[in-house]
DNA sequence: TTGAATGTTCTCTAGTTGTTCTCTATAATG
DNA sequence: CATTATAGAGAACAACTAGAGAACATTCAA
């Protein structure tokens, strides 16, 4: 479970080279991409990776296949959709990298229920990754706790030294001010996360 | 059975150092950070840390393995946040994890742009995850290539053998039909992510 | 079928990183 | 005062990583 720095950026040039062109790379395109002249060492890196389960090789012609492998933390961001237009190629396909999103060491997650931020794409059901934090900047959406026993995530703002406005993202419901010393800021909204089976 | 001074913050370089990198230190690096010019010294931590069972050590470099350390994929599931009520903590703390979201080979990231899915929570510029697939069940979100130039992420019906009907989550848009010779699947929506920075 | 392209297996080299020593210094303690 | 535990420097060596490239085997494509 330990892959060298040379493995590693071997096998994230695979799943980029796939990710593009849908096609595993030969040992030369690979050496070439790796600023390598020597094929011998590729495959080296390639028979670690094998035997470390990130890949298969079928000795064949473009025969590397990669493995699902958990780890991947990356995906390939293709373009932008549109309502009624095409998918817009993007030339140098970026990797989205969630790591950060998951990287922090006091982050934890919560699911929401109720429709109070319904208006900000919220909805019942979703997770909300937070960061544990005691202070917030105005305007961002927090786990406030209000007198130490009800917990709320809401848009906070600071109108005066001594008020707190929590303004929840739903056209039913109504902001309010509350004294400062009423309300704990247990954490801020980092992330946003739905999964559909 | 008492770590020493040094030997915590040891510890505790390496597991900060991890957060940040996703990889161990070398030697070297953990004796800069904790000022300290022998490495030789720095192995005497460790291997004080090791009988201790706080690491194991793979004799490579960078071989430094945390033992019970979080895994990044995943974050604690903490409980649940409803409006106007505290958070109901979960009993068995459990850890959500996103490797399935992003394990794939075959999956990539659409960025949204418009309105069309506003009433699914999904808004302009979050971000997508789509797993690549010719076939859709009825009822689930997709992108659909219409009349090979046009794309669109719709949830989709098939209300007989050679009709496709594309809906839009938005009160503003009308759903439409398509002769299914017109509408290529190009993808199932398996995702919905947003950072909040 | 045959030549070119690609994959496999080697040996050699260099530089980096980990391991094992010995030596010194300081503080706490009986 | 001697003893012990902690902390550090640094040298010598071993192990590992990284790369080059040659020779050979296999696969592909004309």
């Amino acid at each position: 479970m330990m892959l060298t720095e040379r493995e590693q950026t071997t096998l994230q040039f695979i799943v980029d080279f796939y990710a593009k062109s849908r096609k595993s790379p030969l040992l030369t395109e690979i050496a070439e991409g790796l600023g390598i002249q020597s094929k011998g060492v590729v495959h080296r890196y390639l028979s670690s990776l094998e035997e470390q389960g990130y890949i298969r090789r079928h000795q064949k012609h473009r025969g590397i296949e990669l493995v699902d492998h958990p780890n991947y933390d990356e995906l390939p961001l293709l373009g932008c959709i549109a309502a009624g237009k095409p998918i817009e190629a993007i030339e140098n396909r970026e990797l989205i990298n969630f790591a950060h999103l998951l990287g922090g060491t006091n982050r934890y997650v919560l699911q929401v229920k109720g429709h109070s931020m319904i208006d900000e794409g919220i909805r019942s059901g979703d997770l909300v990754v937070i960061e544990q934090a005691k202070m917030a900047r105005s305007n961002q959406i927090v786990v406030a706790l209000i007198d130490n026993h009800e917990a709320t995530l809401k848009r906070i703002k600071f109108p005066n030294r001594d008020t707190v406005r929590l303004i929840p993202a739903n056209k039913n419901m109504q902001p309010k001010n509350y004294s400062a010393d009423r309300v704990t800021i247990q954490g801020v909204l980092v992330g946003q996360v739905r999964m559909y089976t």
